[in-house]
DNA sequence: GTCTATATGCCGATAGAC
DNA sequence: GTCTATCGGCATATAGAC
């Protein structure tokens, strides 16, 4: 069980089934390979952020590129949401040693924005996590948010609107007082 | 393909497969009345919004309510998530009548405290959204979540963190300037 | 109403021809 | 390497005894 079917993919890729399974050993292989490799792709955005970039530039950014992702690959997001929803199966290892040490990196970047006071003091884990479920969430609930609104971010003046608003939201919470 | 199997369902709930169909008629039916009940005791904390109530306070207390509910059923959240991420097949005429219609309620609401001046001028549309996917996250990505914290919401003093950091970060986003 | 047995269909994987 | 055919497992659903 994993959202879809090999005869799925192969139609999708116009290759054969037997095939697919010939290149890759069996689906699982073909999985751990396909969300190893978005997995990486999603995450590039976040190694760059570095101690002499302005936090609000570079969060709001984040944000943006996050947004786009959401946008252009709304079914690698649904793909990737639903490995982490069954426990990460395929994906735990990677969870807990690659993404876990680039997040521990990027919040001690964060933590010294916090610290030479150009950001409010919050957790740097919880901001992270809150900028990634926010923008992944107009890609996972795209139906959810089309029901409600009608939109989706394929609409540039309805992506141009969620932008805005996720970051003025999570940049003005961040502003120091 | 719905995350579990009629067998599951049945050995977790003492009673036969067949009885399970016999009961619900098939599969689906089970399911849409499952998702149901689900979507009605998640909204129900979002309906008590009212123009009346101070806003930092009612919205602090919404943070607060999911919260405790992607702690104490995390698996209902998965589950409803699933549904969703799969195009609701079983649940879009709830979504698009029912939750509309609330969220519009609510939606007003929100733009009268906006009106009075009372919270900044966000759209109230994306704070609903934002409001639910930072709190889901942390039920639906738990597996991830712990990969990089090593904590879950049913540790207390986590759970107290992160609602910390859920309420000031939108809280403070929201406060009028 | 509840059980056992079984029909039916889908999917991952393998065998074997070419 | 790529195809066709097929095995074996699992899951939904139904038939029929009690």
């Amino acid at each position: 069980m994993h959202g879809t079917s090999l005869d799925r993919v192969a139609t999708e890729a116009d290759v054969s089934k037997t095939n697919l399974l010939y290149y890759f050993g069996s689906k699982d292989e073909l999985y751990v390979s396909v969300l190893r490799e978005l997995l990486d792709v999603w995450l590039t955005p976040l190694k760059t952020f570095s101690v002499e970039q302005d936090p609000l530039v570079a969060i709001g950014d984040y944000i943006r590129v996050k947004l786009e992702l959401s946008r252009d690959h709304p079914e690698e997001s649904r793909l990737f949401c639903m490995e982490v929803m069954q426990g990460a199966p395929l994906l735990l290892a990677e969870l807990e040693q690659p993404l876990r040490e680039l997040v521990e990196a990027k919040v001690k970047v964060i933590k010294a924005w916090i610290d030479s006071g150009k950001i409010a003091p919050v957790d740097p884990h919880h901001l992270i996590f809150s900028i990634w479920a926010t923008t992944q969430h107009y890609a996972d609930f795209q139906t959810q948010v089309k029901a409600v609104t009608g939109r989706t971010l394929e609409d540039p003046a309805f992506f141009e609107e969620v932008l805005q608003n996720l970051q003025a939201l999570i940049l003005n919470g961040l502003r120091p007082r």
